[in-house]
DNA sequence: ACAGATTGGCTAGCGCTGCTAGAATTCAGA
DNA sequence: TCTGAATTCTAGCAGCGCTAGCCAATCTGT
């Protein structure tokens, strides 16, 4: 049995270290760097062995997506708490979501951008995706009119931090005024403006 | 003088026929269909034709974007003017932006979501791109308030749109509600909620 | 009308990708 | 120590974007 346990726990080991050097390669280089051929030189293995732990290269994406998330949900956590009032709190999640998709724009694309076979909007998603959405909605709740569905109003919200990220990476908003175009979309929501 | 002119002619069509093959191509099988050798084979030229029109596969991605943005406009611009009032306007804008990248989601990516290197944001533009962006400037100006800056404000709408379209299409957000999360975009956009 | 220059398209191939079949090796248990 | 099973590696497939260099058709000047 012990032997049994101890190949399970170096397994585990192999699989993590398999996906922090994706995303590491991935945050430096980004992801059309991520070749399995390097990343198998980088876990000092050979190419099959990363088949062996997943079904293929969109599966080590999806693996370091979760990880992001989770990450994602203790910054929002963090912003939130720290926030004073209703509209502060939607603020500085709003803040805090479009900073961390500037800081690590190659984990950002993994979990929201990239094409992933991850269950999203329903109860069998990974527990990481639940709690980073369930950070967006917190924020959101207390801005909420009565009889608002909030669950949809924090996907509309989320969906306009979304865009703003992607087009401004993509080249298609000018980074300059992104502070401002943030300002205008929660100013909208919180009903500060208009 | 006139040989020359016809063989421009003759060039200029075959361009033409490399931008719709790889335009219908993708509408029918995504991009991921669209490689160098089918499009070729599609226009019953080899690969290398298409370099000497293209820098590369990238470059007619960009010309199908380009075109893909004058469709837009035209469909922006008919719905604005068959709509009434400020708020129908937004409305119906936003309704005709979704619908469009619904209807055609490979035409869109190549717009909007794929990396292309387009200027978007600056006068060098293409004009489509620009009629395309000044369609859904008109159908927010006349909900802007004092002060406001209108492009800024027309950047944060369209982010708004891009990311319910995105967010979507790559099942991150269930379709069925798409109508209410785009009510809730537009309604607190126009002032017509809180 | 012919020779030479030029243009333009094609064949063939480079280096890379994700992925896998089957050989080789290592290891656990008798 | 030997055998059978599990695991890892070597080698290769089919396809990708892209390009060097050959070859034929066309145009130009005599």
């Amino acid at each position: 049995m012990s032997i049994q346990t101890r190949r399970e726990r170096e397994r585990a080991e192999r699989e993590r270290l398999i996906v922090t050097a994706a995303r590491e390669l991935a945050e430096a280089e980004g992801w059309e760097a991520v070749t399995t051929r390097r990343l198998a030189a980088e876990i000092e293995y050979s190419q099959p062995v990363l088949y062996s732990h997943f079904k293929g290269k969109e599966a080590i994406m999806a693996a370091v997506a979760v990880q992001g998330c989770a990450e994602l949900a203790v910054e929002l956590r963090t912003a939130r708490e720290a926030a004073k009032g209703r509209r502060g709190a939607l603020a500085a999640v709003g803040e805090a979501y479009t900073a961390f998709a500037r800081r690590r724009p190659a984990l950002y694309d993994a979990m929201f951008t990239h094409r992933v076979d991850l269950p999203f909007a329903t109860p069998e998603a990974p527990a990481p995706l639940q709690e980073a959405f369930g950070e967006l909605r917190q924020a959101v709740e207390p801005i909420a009119a009565e009889g608002d569905d909030v669950g949809l109003l924090t996907e509309t919200y989320w969906a306009g931090l979304h865009g703003l990220v992607t087009l401004m990476r993509s080249g298609r908003l000018p980074e300059g005024a992104h502070e401002q175009r943030l300002e205008l979309l929660t100013g909208h929501f919180s009903g500060a403006l208009r």
